[in-house]
DNA sequence: GATGAATGAGAGTTCATTCAT
DNA sequence: TATGAATGAACTCTCATTCAT
C-alpha cells in the first residue's frame, strides 16, 4: 500500500544496487555544476532536475531534501581527496620535495578545473549552518593536518619540535585553504600560479633551519 | 524639492549628515550581528529590522536593498582594516617580529572577537555572486600582499629573490585568510590558537635561509 | 525531462491537453470575475486564488505573472468576439437591417452580462500600459472596422463615397466602444437602453440620403 | 498646539486664498502630466511630489490622499469642459454646422494635445471604483446630452421624434467619448483623423430623413 | 505652513517539498 | 519507481500616509 520513502534496498540484486548509485551520482554531478555555477542559494531544484536529466520526483526518490545533496557531495569531494591522501606517504622519497610536490599537484588541479574553487567556497561556506558538512570537513581536516605533520616532521630533519611541527602544518593547510580561497575570489591579472609550491619549499626550510 | 527615493544630500548641514550616518551605522550593526549569526540568505530583512530598532521602510530609505547593506558592510570592513594596516609600516624595529606580531594580533582578535571568523567567510562566499563584494575583496588583496611583500623583503635581509618574496606573500596572505576560515569551520577540542605566529616565524625562517 | 518551469508540452497526450487548458479557463474565468468585481489593480492575487479554488502556485504554474492573465484574458475575450463576428455577414438580407440586429445584440449582451462592461473598460484602461493588450486591442478593432465598412457600403446602397464609408464605420465602432464606456460609468435612472440600434438605423439613412 | 490639518481659511486674506489656489493647481497641473504619463496606479505620490517641485508634506496639506487629487482632476476637467460648452449654444446659425464644428475642435484638440486621450481613459476607468469620479462623470454626460438633443433637434428640421433626438444625442455622446478612446488605444498607421465630423454630418442627415 | 524621515501593511512572486497518478 | 502538477509559507521590496521638527 503506502509507497516507501527512497530507494529500497529490499529484494535488490545487484542490479538495482547499480541502479541507485548510477542515479545518485548522475543526481551528484548536476548538482555539481549548477553549484558551482550559480551557488547554493542560487541553485534551484529545477535547475538540478535539468541539469540532470532526470524528473522532480527522481531527485526526491534519491535525496530527501537539497540540504541533503548538498552533504552528501561534500562527502564524496573530500572522500576521494582522502583516497588520493592515502596515497601519498606511499610513495618513498624525500619529503619535502613531495610536500611540494602535493602543492603543485593542488595548485594545478584548480587550474585546470575552474570550477572547483568556487564550489569548495560555496560549500566551506554552507559548512557554518550545516552541521554535518561541517563535521566533513573538520574530519578531512584532522586526517589532512596528520599527514603533514607527518611529512613536515620527515622534511625537517629533526631540527624542528612537535609544537612547530603542529604549528607548521596547521599553517600549510591553512595556506592550501587560503590558496583556493584566493584563486575563487580574487582576480589578479598577473595571476599568481605556480607559488604554492614555492612558498611550501620556504616554510620547509624554514623549519629546516630552526636550531 | 522632491522626494524620490533614500537620504537628501541636498540642503545637508551637519545635523542631516550626522542623523544620515548614525542611521546607516545602526543599520550596519544589526546587520552584522545578524548576518554573523544567521549568514546572509539565513538572514530576513525583517531581522535586521528587528535588530536595528528600525521599522523596514527605514531599513529601505538608507539601503536600497539587502545586498547594498552586504556591500556596504564588506567596503566598510576593509576600509577600517586597511587604515589599521596603514598605521602598521609606521612602527619601526625588526620587520620579522612585526610580522609575527601582525599574526598574532590577528589571532587574537579572532579570538576576541568569535563572530568575525563566521561573518568573513559568509561575506567572502558572497563575493563569487556579487561583483562589487569581489573587487572591494580583490583590492584590499592587492594592499595587503603588497604590505606584506615590504615586510618579507625586510625580514628576509636579501636572501630572497623578488620572485620568493612574492610567492612568501601570497602565501602568508593565503595563510592568513585560511586560518580565519579554519577557525570558522573547524571545531578542535585542542584548539590551534596561537600557532599563526609561530608559523610565520617559520616561513621568515625559511626566507632567510635562502642562499 | 526536467521541469522548468509552466505546463510541459512534451509528451502532452490529450489528457494533458485536456487538463492544461481546463486549468487556465478555470484560472481566467476566476480572474474575469474577480477583474470585473475589484478591477485590475484592485485584485490582489489571493483573490484569483480563492476565486479558482487552486493555490498560488497553481496560478503561477499556469501564468507566469498577474500582468500575463490579464493578456490571455483579453485575447481570450476578442478572440471570441471575432470568431461571433465571423458568423455575421454569412447571414444574407438586409445589411442596413443586420447592422441595426447586431447593435441590438450588443446593447442586450451588456444589459444581460452586467460586469461585462465594466470588464472591457478595466482592460481597455490597461491597454495603456501593456503593450500585447493594445495590440489585440488594435488588431480587433481593424477587423471590426473592416466588417462594418463592408455592411455600410452594402447599406448605403452605393451613395456614400469611401471616405464617407470609413468615416462611417470608425464613427460606429467608436459609438459601438462608447456606448459600453457609458454603459460602465454613467448611472441614469431612466436608463438609454435601446437606443442603439436606433442611432445605427439613423446613420445608415445618412449615408443613403447623400447625394 | 495641535496643527490643523488642511490649508486654513481662518484669518485668511486674499494673499492666503491666492496661494491656496496656486498651490493646488500646481500640484493638480504636476498630477495630470504624472497620471497622463504612468497611470493613476503607475504614479506614486513621489512622481507628484517631484513633477510638483514641493515637498511631499505640501502634498498632503493640499489634499488629503492621492484619490482626492484625482477626484479635483476630473472635477476640474469636466468643469472647464462645461463652461466652453456652455459657450457654444450661444453662437447662432446652422445647428447641424454647429455640430460638425464641435466635432471637428474636439478631434483636433485630441490631436494638439495627445496626452488628453489617455489621460481621460485613465480617469474614466478610475470612476468605476471612486463614486465621487463617477458622479462628476455623470453630471457633465447630462449636460452634454442636454446640449447636444438641442442642437440636433434644431438640426433635423423637426423631422425627428423626441426618441430619435434622444437615440442621437447619447449615441453622439458615445461617439465622442469611444473617438477618445480609440485616440488613445488604436494605432493605426494610416490614421483616422477629421473623419468624427464628417460622421456627425452623416447622423445628422441621417436625422433630417427621418419622414 | 513646510519638510522629508519614518512607518508598516501588504503586494507579487519564488521555490523546496509533496503526492496523486 | 517515476512523473510533474500542485502546494503554501516565506521572501524582498513598495509606497500611501503620518508626524516630529
Amino acid at each position: 500500500m503506502g509507497t516507501a520513502r527512497g530507494p529500497q534496498t529490499t529484494g535488490s540484486d545487484e542490479r538495482n544496487a547499480a541502479r541507485l548509485s548510477a542515479r545518485r551520482a548522475q543526481i551528484l554531478d548536476a548538482a555539481t555544476s549548477v553549484f558551482a555555477r550559480l551557488g547554493y542559494h542560487g541553485s534551484r531544484m529545477d535547475d538540478i532536475v535539468q541539469a540532470s536529466g532526470l524528473s522532480k520526483g527522481a531527485i526526491y526518490w534519491y535525496f530527501k531534501s537539497k540540504e541533503e545533496i548538498a552533504v552528501e557531495l561534500v562527502r564524496q569531494l573530500l572522500h576521494d581527496e582522502e583516497q588520493s591522501l592515502a596515497g601519498e606517504p606511499a610513495a618513498g622519497g624525500d619529503a619535502g620535495a613531495r610536500l611540494s610536490a602535493m602543492a603543485d599537484d593542488f595548485s594545478r588541479s584548480l587550474r585546470e578545473n575552474p570550477s572547483r574553487a568556487p564550489l569548495a567556497l560555496e560549500l566551506l561556506s554552507l559548512g557554518q549552518r550545516i552541521p554535518a558538512i561541517k563535521k566533513h570537513f573538520t574530519d578531512y581536516h584532522e586526517t589532512y593536518v596528520a599527514l603533514l605533520s607527518d611529512l613536515l616532521r620527515a622534511a625537517s630533519g629533526g631540527a624542528a619540535s612537535t609544537q612547530q611541527i603542529r604549528a607548521g602544518a596547521l599553517a600549510l593547510a591553512a595556506m592550501v585553504d587560503g590558496w583556493a580561497l584566493h584563486e575563487a575570489l580574487i582576480t589578479t591579472p598577473s595571476g599568481h600560479r605556480d607559488g604554492l609550491g614555492e612558498a611550501v619549499g620556504i616554510l620547509v626550510a624554514g623549519l629546516r633551519s630552526q636550531v
